[in-house]
DNA sequence: GATGAATGAGGCTTCATTCAT
DNA sequence: CATGAATGAAGCCTCATTCAT
């Protein structure tokens, strides 16, 4: 083995001033991340040029392409991060949907009364400013879409093995999930960006979670 | 009472020539909006340049600015053509929708077994790239989706008060409206554009409206 | 001599529909040179486009190149018109001009109380726009304000010769007419185009008339 | 108070490598502005298109539009230096304008003999390429102008309180001013542009000056 | 690592002019 | 003669990306 290998292999251990390096990579990377978020939302992708998002982030036009291959880089990370997050709220609440469907409207309710008034923009960059933007990030967009479509099909599928049904084509999960998924989109993009009803939010979720539920015990049998 | 003025007062009866104009004048607009949609479905709306569409339509830039303002202009005739179409197709299937909801089953075959075979670069164009192109775009968008959703919304109300039942909430009919837009674009979506899988379309349409079915009677009681 | 030149050497006998059509013709040509002049002097040179003035003039833009070779053509009529106008204007004035310096006085009466307040469109285009629009409109240009300064400087002379003085230098007559021009241009620019004080026009074409008559008493001794 | 705070306050001391910036930047500044003066002098206004000028500069069409908004900015600029050129020549001459006149005199030779046979491009750029050019530029001609005119005024006020003379009418120094602006103007237009008479720029302008002295003690009495 | 000036390909759009009807 | 649709060259400008300091 080389010395190389060991090193990696083992936690580098980082001095002092390392660390405080590696802090404010983070930090900066956080930065860009967070302009390019809020231009691409406000003023839409196109708009956003590099250099504004570079002025917004307090750093140079430079520093981007550092921290990023290029523009479209920055696109993808961002939705990376915004996959990740809605994920990890609607993860845990579709692990536990079972018999009760509880699990589903957990999941509802995080979506529109957290996820949606918290992070409009989040909103606005997944269904708007990254679609239609080229093969790249529409691979991306459809492997997060893929996921959470993953996610609640085997929710679906759980539910349906604990009441001892069968669904009724071998694509009803999955067209169930994909529906759902259609269904939040279309929901919160009418009622956050093209009209503020954040306040109706919560009724607006409840409702279509009883949607859900119905649709879903039609094609559960 | 002059010929003249008798002349002018009943529409005027055009000449051969002129019909020809008039019909030569609509076949070349129907060339242009035709290479504009082959272009943007194919190559996306950033990537198809006004010149490549001249190209295509075996016309002259310049024409293509007599037809139309601009390439905006472009892509909101085109958004106004596949609004037309769409309401067309779905308008009297709706307009069937009482109490065996029936309507709705049949509105359903034709999106996806009608609809989305034949027009998948409408899908495209409708759903991917007319998305965040600007304000005037978006408020086509906007538009033509209210239009649709108010259609579906009409034939719900129309249901409800045939089974002489009542909406969970006020917003029930529209939420239930936009979830099933929401449905059938993202369904589109994933088996048009993302992967074809045009030969399942008919089951997952068959699937997707029975959910819809056992939702609209969850919320209906 | 052949046919053809007897017939062009004699008045051709114009039937009455020929006549008619010679005054449309004429009208016609107004029409055009009307509307070029307006919009030139409200929107500029460049940005009134041959189809605007085709518009503004209720003809196609066919015709427009049937009546004026091109665009420049156009300018270049219109300026003659405005020269031809303006020479007659000052001509006889000029001619007038003796020892008393009246007619010198009169001549700057017509500019700013006659010309100015009512032809400000032809001021502006003689000043403004007909300026650095390439080699052929500042040939005419040239020629117009040569014929002017002409007129000035014959006017001069005879006045040098009737009060029996010499000029200061060979050239002083020239830069006295040039000057003279320069200076109702620059007095109607400022006091017409620039702010509009067509009410002081009359005080300022006197000052400035003495003004001119203080310098030639100056320079004819 | 901290070190930093301390240095904040005082003027930064640039570096050596800044300093060279900084030069490097006016440098290039100059390179294009140069290169536009010429151009614009020379070919015109509008037929000097951005890439000619980049060309010219020996820079790209991006430099151009790092260091210029657009190609209207560019003769806005050209024009502020010109017009700052042109109150510095002449402005001390016009502040010694007392009793004796003398100031005016040195002021027209100096416009006519120094600043004319130096600088024809200018000539040509704010007499003839500025004109017409949109509302922008007119009103930076304006401006220019204005300024100009009101040394002229001063001078001419300061003459007439020192001779304790009276003006004829209120606006009769503004209108001597601009008349001798009008003066210059097309006695340079003729004699520089339309035709190269430089040898004979100094009796031109000695007889200028002459007429304009016969003017003004015309009018102050 | 950070900077920001420089690049230049490529896009959209305008508009004077032509010509078949 | 008049029309007006069609042309296409030419212009201005943007902006993602690079690289010397």
């Amino acid at each position: 083995m080389s010395k190389k290998k060991d090193r990696r292999e083992t936690t580098p251990p980082l001095s002092k001033s390392a660390l405080r390096r590696q802090r404010e990579r983070e930090q900066r990377l956080e930065t860009i991340l967070g302009a390019a978020q809020t231009l691409f939302a406000a003023d839409g992708y196109h708009k956003a040029s590099m250099e504004k998002i570079a002025d917004t982030a307090e750093v140079s036009v430079g520093t981007l392409y550092f921290y990023f291959k290029n523009k479209e880089d920055l696109l993808v990370k961002l939705l990376g991060q915004i996959g990740f997050d809605l994920r990890n709220m609607l993860g845990s609440a579709f692990k536990n949907a079972d018999l009760s469907l509880a699990g589903i409207r957990e999941a509802g309710r995080i979506f529109f009364e957290d996820f949606c008034p918290n992070h409009p923009e989040n909103i606005a960059i997944f269904f708007r400013e990254s679609v239609g933007q080229g093969e790249v990030v529409e691979a991306h967009r459809k492997k997060i879409f893929d996921k959470l479509i993953d996610d609640v099909c085997q929710a679906l599928m759980r539910v349906c093995e604990n009441q001892g049904g069968r669904f009724q084509s071998d694509l009803s999960a999955e067209v169930m999930a994909t529906s759902i998924m259609g269904m939040f989109e279309r929901l919160a993009y009418h009622n956050l960006i093209w009209q503020d009803r954040s306040a109706e939010l919560k009724t607006i979720g409840q409702d279509a979670i009883d949607f859900i539920i119905g649709g879903i015990e039609r094609l559960v049998r």
